[in-house]
DNA sequence: TCTGGGGTCCTAGGACCC
DNA sequence: TCTGGGGTCCTAGGACCC
């Protein structure tokens, strides 16, 4: 039996711990660079925002209905999210952590007959310890859980998926399903298939000679066999990518420049961190999509390092070269990014047999600032070359204090 | 004026090998 | 008329997820 367990309105209810005022008032959560909105509270969606909205668009209602706009605040976010996760590692040892908001719990059968039980106690747990309201569903499969998971959210917050399942899934419509996006439901539709349940009637011909070996598994796992597995040890990741919309408008190679350094050097942080090293450094540059009026330009440049890294200043010097093949000149920009691949373990390193020896001076220098930005905060040790001003700057006008991981930020009670 | 950021997996096709 | 059969690796693009 699985069990997925997701946060409520995730985002929406970081905030909320720390700031009760918000309880019951319809509230936003906005992307980086304040653009669109990805958490809403019920009040909000009520409102009839949907998810991705832009933010400009919503102005005037958000100015009628008295609605709270937050930035994110990713570092609240994922220290909020360890919490909920500890927490669920006291109700199974097997569990997935699949994403900031979602885990997966696998309970063997017979384990524990009183599945609604089992997601009370999940739940209420979780909210007294952290603060964080969640939703459960149980299932035969993940697809299923996931299912329920979204059934439970209309009720009490707990579901179980019923043995016959038929009436449920006659009533779920294919794009709800997990692993069926727009694109397949589109054309699901036009073979007469709108319902979970049509979909698992499906014939296995049909399904993998039309749509492949993916949506198969998933019709599988409607029928109660189980295809996904959990996925408790993480394969170590094979990509990693630093990218953000500017604050404004950029037309100069210097600002583009200093944003790519800045990218840079947080993706070589990042891959430090997981013990790993690059071969391949990509920059790629856009321009803004939905200025429809302005000329459009994107492209990306692909760069082979001689030897694998993790020093900044060997991935920022590739990056920058590598923007060099792409800038244009008159072209106004709004979202450069820097994406590190052909990652590899610290402990298989492939040497250069033409290389000379560094003796690891970049290394020393990398540690060295690492902890000291660990422990004054990020950016008090900073590379010149991702400039002072920063015009280019990711705008972020709500953000709320980083509650519990800056000692500045604590909150005070009185 | 103003529209996010980060990932994964699968498949088809091309280039190459014997 | 009629041009094999078996692989691997890489890349681009498409689909999905949160």
């Amino acid at each position: 039996m699985f069990a997925l367990v997701d946060c409520n309105n995730f985002y929406v209810s970081c905030e909320r711990v720390f700031d009760p005022s918000v309880e019951k008032r319809p509230v936003a959560v906005l992307s980086n660079n304040d653009g669109c909105v990805i958490a809403r509270s019920d009040e909000l969606k009520a409102l009839g925002v949907p998810m991705g909205c832009a933010f400009f668009k919503i102005r005037s209602l958000i100015k009628d209905n008295d609605v709270k706009v937050f930035s994110s605040n990713y570092a609240l976010y994922g220290d909020m999210s360890h919490r909920v996760m500890t927490v669920l590692h006291d109700f199974s040892p097997r569990i997935e952590l699949y994403s900031i908001d979602e885990a997966f719990l696998e309970f063997a059968t017979g384990e524990m007959e009183d599945f609604y039980r089992l997601g009370t106690e999940i739940q209420e747990k979780v909210l007294n310890w952290t603060g964080i309201p969640v939703g459960v569903g149980f299932g035969a499969t993940k697809t299923q859980a996931k299912i329920a998971n979204h059934l439970s959210k209309q009720s009490s917050g707990v579901y179980v998926m019923p043995e016959d399942s038929d009436s449920i899934l006659a009533d779920t419509a294919t794009d709800e399903i997990w692993g069926v996006g727009r694109r397949l439901a589109a054309r699901l539709a036009n073979l007469g298939v709108r319902s979970a349940l049509q979909l698992r009637e499906l014939d296995d011909q049909v399904v993998s000679k039309n749509f492949g070996v993916v949506l198969l598994r998933t019709v599988y796992e409607l029928r109660g066999i189980s295809c996904l597995e959990l996925e408790d040890v993480r394969d170590p990741r094979k990509n990693v990518c630093c990218s953000r919309s500017f604050g404004k408008p950029v037309e100069l190679l210097e600002h583009l420049q200093e944003a790519v350094v800045s990218h840079a050097g947080r993706a070589a942080f990042k891959i430090r961190n997981e013990n790993l090293t690059a071969r391949l450094v990509t920059v790629f540059v856009r321009t803004n999509r939905f200025r429809k009026d302005l000329p459009q330009y994107a492209n990306s440049h692909t760069i082979s390092l001689p030897e694998a890294s993790n020093a900044t200043s060997i991935i920022t010097a590739a990056a920058v070269k590598a923007l060099y093949n792409i800038f244009r000149k008159g072209v106004i920009f709004n979202k450069c990014g820097v994406m590190l691949q052909g990652l590899e373990s610290t402990d298989v390193q492939q040497g250069d047999f033409f290389a000379e020896e560094s003796f690891g001076r970049e290394e020393r220098l990398d540690k060295t600032v690492d902890s000291i930005n660990q422990r004054f905060g990020k950016g008090t040790v900073f590379r010149l070359g991702e400039g002072i001003d920063k015009p280019w700057q990711t705008v972020r006008q709500w953000c709320s204090p980083h509650y519990t991981t800056a000692w500045s930020d604590l909150p005070v009670a009185r």
